[in-house]
DNA sequence: TAACACTCGGAAAGCGCTCTCCCATCCCCG
DNA sequence: CGGGGATGGGAGAGCGCTTTCCGAGTGTTA
């Protein structure tokens, strides 16, 4: 039961016969211990089923050997539906996945933190200052987000994924956005569409307006200066009603590029409804590869977006980064990559 | 920077000029103090930046704030893709999301666990017994497993998402997976289907085997006493290649019950791919409303899982045993509902 | 006015661990 | 045979906090 006080290093150490400071020595393996009495020891370990405690070891050791994940929100009240979309979207999902792919074999585990208010993030700098994970991997949303500063002026390791908005001297992995974007551009001109719009997410987040400018840009450069555009919001339900939008505006579209897979599928669903057939009438290119670009009917030509591989990047940085604070600042870029299926 | 001591409540007891003990009262707003020495330890705390240290708090008061999330795996090797397939899949953020909404607000943090081996379990119970967190969600994949008991018999408040696969007097949330099995025959009946399949989950999982009896139960009662059924392992591709068997097997099939959305999707495309139309010549359910099913074309009629609920239950209930040890052992059984789109 | 009950601050004992000193051996070499 | 350097174990000082115990001061009642 709970209430049983369970064995500490004191009581290994008395059944050994020995001191403290040797059974801790043995369980570490530090310094060079008589192997007689390493065996004793590790004997009366076994005997007592002695586990140290972490977080005794932590407060003295200063590593916890715990990295947070930290989902930096704007702020919306606490039962805002906003965040259960978040968790349910696979880009949460495939994050965790990709960092515990690292952190797992190096018995690092990941502690979740949401923080939606300044208050709290205050509150989070000053717990990971005082110890409480070793660093941190941060998904920022907001559009700006004092976040990323506040923690590199407070001297704690941290990665973000996703460049931040403002330049601030600190690592993160990023996708090659606005080269992604060119890819879908390239492609949707490649197969012969000549009136080509985008949905495109908000613009004020740098992933989105990355994309929204490689896109532009590469239309420019051939010949296209002007690409009707529908902002959405990253949700299916937004691409339905942007592409719905971009139809009633360009009645003779026929390509049209979505920031997200999520809203290339609301943007399949409004030319359904309007009697167009995809692509042979508007082809469709999306972003990102999710599970839902593969389960989407047609299948989605999408740009694929290696984010497991951007996250175990990311665990890997701030290891480094918490092994070695003097390290240089880096930033690693991934590059995209057009996956074609049937919708372009 | 890093390397400078943080303040401690040593130094703001001496710039408020009293003692740590007064600095701890006031802060954690236990026993009554001078409203006048109340306001000079909070001026100190505020002009010395002070942030309790979690860890050293933790340590005497043994008690974190922290719940585990525990995936209970079977042993796989660590670079095993399963692992990244089941973050990937909408259950796992679901969950986190549903055991967020409520947490969060407590100001309780989650910290995520991963246990693929006897010894990892072991560690696990160790480390949680020692106080490393309040207590523990978990998420138990393997048909057998011996963590429930290990954690009861360990003294660690923990509350389990889906039954345990054998009785232990541990709390659980679940789904009546029998009740929702029920649902989709009587709505493939209802719409006349005269020789309905199934695409079922592995027999060995608690969820999966219930499915599979109401579904058999309820078919047995309507005087299909034989229903074809292929097994599958949830995924996608599985469920393709079940329903390919299936559609060889039985060719003139006009039913199918699909264990999850995920292999009801195979379903559709290898039905699509054999020509036969949904619903039309062929009626498709899925299990589990997983953003999946909307997306899907036909959009998917499945059955509703209240996962986000559940699990914010779960948490409920850890908090709720945390707070007692000694409270009865109870579980909640969530009904699950027919959500009729367009696949049958 | 004496006796008693409260109220509230401080001293100090830990929580379970690590790690720096320090000291006792032991060995090797001159 | 003596001295210097390894080698390896123990004592004890913390890590930063909470909390018990104590005692001083104040108020209250007979």
């Amino acid at each position: 039961m709970r209430t049983e006080r369970l064995p500490t290093l004191e009581d290994v150490a008395r059944m050994a016969g020995v001191s403290r400071a040797t059974v801790s020595r043995v369980i570490n393996g530090i310094r060079n211990v008589d192997p007689q009495l390493h065996e004793v020891v590790w004997d009366a370990v076994g005997r007592t089923g002695y586990v140290p405690n972490r977080l005794a070891r932590s407060l003295v050791t200063r590593r916890t050997g715990t990295v947070a994940l930290v989902v930096s929100d704007s702020e919306t009240h606490d039962d805002d539906p906003f965040m259960g979309r978040f968790f349910a979207d696979p880009y949460f999902g495939r994050v965790v996945g990709g960092l515990m792919s690292v952190l797992r074999g190096k018995g690092v585990q990941l502690a979740l933190q949401i923080v939606g208010t300044d208050d709290q993030r205050k509150r989070l700098v000053g717990d990971l200052r005082n110890g409480q994970a070793d660093g941190a991997i941060v998904l920022s949303l907001p559009p700006i987000d004092p976040l990323p500063r506040m923690l590199t002026e407070g001297g704690v390791p941290a990665v973000l994924i996703g460049r931040p908005a403002e330049p601030v001297p600190i690592d993160y992995v990023d996708l090659a956005n606005d080269t992604g974007a060119t890819l879908a551009a390239d492609h949707l001109l490649a197969r012969g569409c000549q009136r080509i719009a985008m949905i495109s997410g908000p613009a004020d987040v740098p992933a989105s307006s990355d994309r929204i400018a490689g896109f532009r840009r590469s239309m420019a450069r051939r010949g296209h200066g002007w690409v009707p555009t529908e902002p959405g919001n990253f949700t299916r339900d937004s691409g339905e009603t942007a592409m719905r939008a971009l139809l009633t505006a360009n009645p003779e579209l026929d390509g049209v590029f979505a920031a997200n897979d999520l809203m290339a599928l609301g943007a399949l669903a409004a030319l359904r409804e309007a009697g167009r057939s995809v692509p042979a009438d508007v082809a469709v290119v999306g972003f990102d590869d999710s599970s839902a670009a593969v389960a989407a009917s047609p299948a989605l030509t999408t740009i694929r977006h290696p984010l497991e591989d951007m996250a175990a990047e990311a665990a890997r940085l701030l290891l480094a980064r918490i092994e070695d604070p003097a390290m240089r600042v880096s930033s690693v870029i991934y590059e995209p990559a057009l996956i074609t299926r049937a919708s372009a």
